[in-house]
Order: structure tokens, then sequence, then C-alpha cells
DNA sequence: CTACCTTATGGTACTCAGTACCATTGTGGT
DNA sequence: ACCACAATGGTACTGAGTACCATAAGGTAG
């Protein structure tokens, strides 16, 4: 659970060894191809070494799989916002974080789970541990008003799909500009939940509700007041 | 050695025979307690048979699930309604009322995918494909103008979403109106999709990325400043 | 230094899923 | 009767994952 398996993480650690030795194994002879015995052999260890750092042979693909759930589930435990979804968002920025500082080796990973059914199975699973936490983080955040259960779902699900869809742009090379990407999509999914403004649908919430969401905004208040003044008046 | 007095498919054919075997050992013994050989065994036929009805010893859990996405293709390709998302609404229906009519073998499926984390994996999986069957139609069925592609996605997994939700509180129990929720989550689905008329978003691309969204702003943008400002400062 | 404990490691043997191959049987057609 | 063909069962093999044990490295107390 904890990334502690390795104390001293040092460079060329087994741990270490063995990842790298299983992408390449992988990538010139494909998944199947490729046995434990193989990539221990390469990692200089022996099977049982493997397996205690890696419970399946498939897990050797997403090494800090664990670590990125939990350093996201921190974050929102320590997070207050006004709006649970932008919480959310802002977690779902981490892990294209991640991401995107593995450069290569992301693109690697894509590689396989793009051709390997396998691989493509667990990275699916994986991504479903995303939304069941961001799904009890806005669940909590939210009331549990008739109607809400099924909009928390729907909330979280549409983060962590805009995230990958951001996130394979990225990787197919589509585009270079990934995080101003990730912001955009992230506006959309937000203003896509964003109750309407003539109160005709259902469960309006108080008249007071405004509500406002800004993404990072690095830049002072006073920079963004025209811009955000043109764009009051065109709608 | 079995004296087959009636020829040809008869009711409990092989295959019928292998899948209740299967979910009785599962639910007795669990799933990994089990091996093929006692499927096998139990349903009277040799292990060779088995692999040659399913690929793998999961695979028994969810015995029609190809010829349901099948159904599901064939209906949307039959499709011609004047929005997308409405006709992926109606096919997801069709899963809905295949789930309804399996009555307790479903219930007994949610209880072994609801223990057994590769069962689980195996479903969500078997999800995906929906929703990339989902996916398709609606590209098609949409243009190819920028910001379309997320829109497509979001929708196919609000779809997924929203069916999986409904059917999860039949399966619990929680709900004895299946179809009426299936109704109603649906259309929360197809108005969370509806253009909206007063909405403004501003996708700005400066130098530090500053993106403001703006949520029911029917009061002046001076009422709003000082909370504007309050949020700001606590970032 | 020795005794002892802990930790990472390697080796061996086992179960079982999945594959490949071959033999057998039953069925239908001519 | 003969033959084609599909379904079935058996046997043997590879390889993932588990259980168990043995050993080496390092630190600590006596």
């Amino acid at each position: 659970m904890e990334t502690r398996a390795t104390p001293g993480a040092e460079r060329g650690s087994s741990r270490e060894r063995m990842i790298r030795a299983a992408y390449e194994l992988f990538e010139q002879r494909g998944f199947e191809r490729t046995t434990v015995d193989d990539i221990a052999a390469r990692a200089g260890v022996g099977r049982t070494t493997f397996f205690r750092a890696f419970a399946t042979k498939e897990d050797v693909i997403f090494p800090d799989h664990d670590s990125l759930v939990a350093s996201v589930r921190e974050r929102l435990a320590a997070a207050t916002p006004s709006a649970a979804l932008v919480a959310v968002t802002e977690a779902a920025r981490l892990v294209l974080a991640h991401y995107l500082a593995e450069g290569d080796l992301a693109r690697a990973r894509y590689r396989l789970t793009s051709n390997v059914p396998a691989l493509r199975a667990r990275e699916i699973s994986g991504q479903r541990q995303y939304q069941r936490t961001f799904l009890t983080f806005i669940r909590t955040w939210m009331g549990d008003e008739p109607g809400t259960p099924l909009r928390a779902e729907l909330m979280a699900d549409a983060v962590v799909t805009a995230h990958n869809h951001v996130l394979r742009q990225w990787l197919r090379g589509r585009t270079t500009t990934p995080e101003a990407d990730f912001d955009a999509a992230m506006a959309a999914v937000v203003e896509l939940f964003a109750p309407r403004s003539p109160a005709a649908t259902s469960g309006t919430e108080g008249a007071g509700g405004t509500q406002v969401v800004l993404l990072r905004t690095q830049r002072d208040l006073d920079d963004v007041l025209p811009e955000l003044k043109r764009v009051l008046e065109q709608g």
C-alpha cells in the first residue's frame, strides 16, 4: 500500500531495475511472450524478489499507481473548497502532472495498454479507483437529497473521463499544451454541472447561491477583472 | 457415458449446465477456491469442453455479454433519431431489460463481482465496451467540430454511469421500479447535455493560463466581487 | 568477538489456468 | 456401408502465483 517497500530508494534499486527490464522486454518481445523469469533474470534478481515487489506480472506496468491514488486521496482530504467538483478537478490535475513528468515511460505504457487487452483491463480498473475516490469525496461534500447520488456519480465519472481524454491526446502527441487543455476540459465539466440560470430546472438552491470558480489563478484579481466583465456582458 | 435419449439441443445443454455449476460452486466455495476441473466435473463434461465454451474461468460469469453488446450495436446501427444521445439511452434500455429478465442470476453475479476483485475488474472492462460502442455511435452522429470529441465521450460515459446506477439500485433491492428510475436517470442525463441559454465561459490562454468560469450569474458583478476576492485570497 | 534479531533475498516445490495436440464418438449425407 | 464433420475428452506442456525454507547482510546488545 505504501511506497516504502524499498526504504533506500536509490537509483539502481532492485525495484527500479525490474521495472526497466520489464518495459524493455515487453516492448521488444511483447507482454505474453515475456515471462517473469525473463524479467527477473535481466534485472539480476530472483523470481521471488519480483513477486515480492509486484503482486502480478501486470503490476510492474503501473509501478506507482497505489501511491498516486493515495496522494489524490490526501489532497482531497486536505481540501476545503466551496465546490466539491472543483476540488476534484484540482486533484485530477495531480494525476495528469504525474504522467507528464513520466514522459516517455508514460508513452511506453500507453503503447502497451493499447495493444495488450489484459493490460488495458488492468488500467481501466485502476481508473475506476480514481472514480471511486472522487465519488466518495463528492458524496460527503454534497447533501443526501434525492437525486444527488446519481449526480455525484456523473460528476466523478466526468472528471475522470475528461482527464483521460486530455491525457490521451498528449500521449498520442496530438497536443503540446496538455495543462491548458486540461484546464479547458475541466472548465467544460464544471460548466456542464453548473446549475442552470433560468430557475426552471429541478432542485435549484437558494437565490444567494452564486458560485464563482477560479482555476489556476496565479495572476492578480485586478488583472482578470476586465476580462471577467467582458465575459459577463456578452453572456 | 450419458445416455442421451433426446438428440439435439435439449434443455440442459452442456453450456447451460456449466454456467449453473459454476454459479453454484462459486457461491458456496468462493471463486478462487473453485477450480475449472470442479466446474467441469459437476457439469458432467471434460475440462476441454469448458475452455471451448468459455475462454477463461471468469467468462462463465458473463455468459451472454458478447451477444448483448452485439444486440446493442445492431440497435444503434438501425437507429435514425434526431438526437444521438437519445438513441443511445434507448440502446442502454436494452441492457437494463436483459439484466431485469435475468432476475436472481443477475443478483448472484452482483454478489460475486462485489466480493471478487478479479470479477469486478472483468465487469468493469465489459462496461467499457458499451461505452466504446456508444462513443463511436455518438461520434458519427455528431460533427467533428472542436470540442465535440470530449463532449461525445462525456455523453457516452454518462449514459453508462446512469444505467449502472439504476441497475445497482435494483440489484441491491433498493427499488422496485427500475424502468421508471431508468427513464428519470436518462432524462437527467439528456437534460445535462442540453444546450443551455445564458451561461458564460471563457477559456483564456494568457501568460499564466488563467481561466475563469462563472456560474449562475444573475447578480451584478459588483455584488459578487467581495466573495470573489475572499476566495482568491484563501487560495 | 559472539550471539541474536531483523530484513532482503534466492531457491524449490506445488497448484492451477490456459494452450496444443490427438484420439474417439456420434451424426448426417450420399 | 462409407465418409465427412462437428463435438467431446484425454494428455502433456508452459507459465503465473503461492508457500515454505535457507542464506547472507546489517545492526544491536551482551
